[in-house]
DNA sequence: CGTTAACTTGATAGCATTCAACTAGCGTGG
DNA sequence: CCACGCTAGTTGAATGCTATCAAGTTAACG
């Protein structure tokens, strides 16, 4: 079965780290419910406190945080194959909400289990480890971008890594990915007000650089793209760094 | 023996979750080498394969990365009992630096030795991965503060964490903790320019909020400081959430 | 079609950066 | 001993990037 429901998992942690077979096969005898999110719904609010681990499936949600004067920040994207909410594991209340951007198909794994199996089983063990830490080092290079960073070059560089990590884990058609982001969802990721972003975007049209509907995001000149970015994947630790 | 070499790493440990006896004992049979750094001498260098981690015993160091234009970004500031570089354990290349703030004491421990330990003990494994943890619930944080807030409830805010994360363990002087911080390290940290900071600390001090000298952070009015900092030690993750 | 959400555009205000100069403290060497 | 250089901090003025306010357009949908 090179197509079951875990495949989304499997790929990511392939993706990032080697995957032995037998730890594919031991995610796989994991217990599972798998659910479907309405775009924009609130998967987990901030302060809960979940029983189990959530796996993106299909679609996008997003983790945010809302900060004074009801301002919003969103924290990260997610797509097939992450573990947005992995570090509930260890950190039992929520620090932050987790929202579905777009229809989202997902599953949750019952915490018990899962800390059974990463217990028993060195291998997923480290491969889960080292995907939360994958996780703290986007985070860090997101301080870099909205502390450092001019807006175009930020909402560049944004969607630099959207796309990579789309295109690792097998997303991506050909230069364009199917991705449910309003404008409003970027400029509360980046940090830019919405009519700023609007026009940061405009200019990365304006200079061939990319193509972005409502539905698709196509990359028209990758890489001088990267380098308006100021983009450097090295950050995203893939195992096979780049095409 | 109340204070070992090893007394700053399991204070901070204690300090963020429970750490039973023979966990201490465990940790304090790692090998290690301890060693004296000079203020501002970078550690280890973006790039850098470590062979081993870092725990801080005395002092302050902090991550950075560089961004185009030759901008440096502040990732994260480390006080005594801190992990700095924890996660070269499993991500091998280093996508930041760690650099001296001030006169620091730290030892090293050799990576195999802690897989080792990692891999045989379930209570040392469990205290690090919620450590490593904990790292990126600061990073999201710090997302916000430079995304979403204004210039002085960012220097407001990262002094209210450099602040709580000193008392949690037992560095602080009543409402002083004496720091080794210049003001382009704290404009570095929030991403806001040297002279703006200074301005922004300015307020601060004229509000009569705090004092920061070259050598000391004092709190003056630590309720209405927080409030203005619109920070909520909630992201720490405290065992003991307050006092 | 009326309604709504998303996107776009123009004008204005304001916060933060940049440039430049100046002060204070500290160590070094003539 | 004082001049000198260096680092850190402070101040003023001008520029400019980004936010805000307001209005208008477009597209999707019941």
């Amino acid at each position: 079965m090179t197509s079951d429901i875990w495949t989304p998992l499997t790929k990511k942690l392939a993706a990032y780290s080697e995957l032995p077979d037998d730890a594919a096969r031991a995610i796989a005898e994991l217990p599972y419910h798998a659910k479907d999110i309405a775009a924009g719904e609130v998967i987990v609010h901030e302060g809960d406190r979940p029983q189990s681990c959530i796996v993106v499936l299909k679609g996008m949600l997003f983790r945010h945080k809302m900060v004074a004067d009801g301002k919003r920040q969103i924290l990260s994207f997610h797509i097939a194959g992450d573990l947005p909410d992995l570090q509930s594991l260890f950190l039992k209340t929520m620090d932050h909400g987790l929202q579905a951007a777009g229809d989202v198909r997902l599953m949750q794994v019952p915490h018990d289990a899962l800390m059974r199996l990463i217990d028993s089983n060195l291998d997923i063990r480290h491969l889960l480890w080292r995907d939360s830490l994958l996780d703290a080092a986007i985070f860090r290079e997101w301080v870099c971008n909205t502390g450092r960073r001019r807006a175009v070059v930020r909402v560049a560089h944004l969607l630099c890594e959207i796309f990579v990590r789309a295109r690792a884990v097998g997303l991506t058609d050909g230069a364009a990915y199917s991705v449910p982001l309003t404008q409003t969802h970027l400029s509360d990721a980046v940090g830019l007000s919405m009519v700023h972003l609007n026009r940061s975007l405009q200019e990365l049209r304006r200079q061939q650089l990319l193509q972005l509907t409502k539905t698709e995001l196509t990359i028209l000149d990758w890489p001088r793209l990267q380098s308006v970015a100021d983009f450097d994947a090295g950050y995203l630790h893939l195992r096979h760094p780049v095409g």
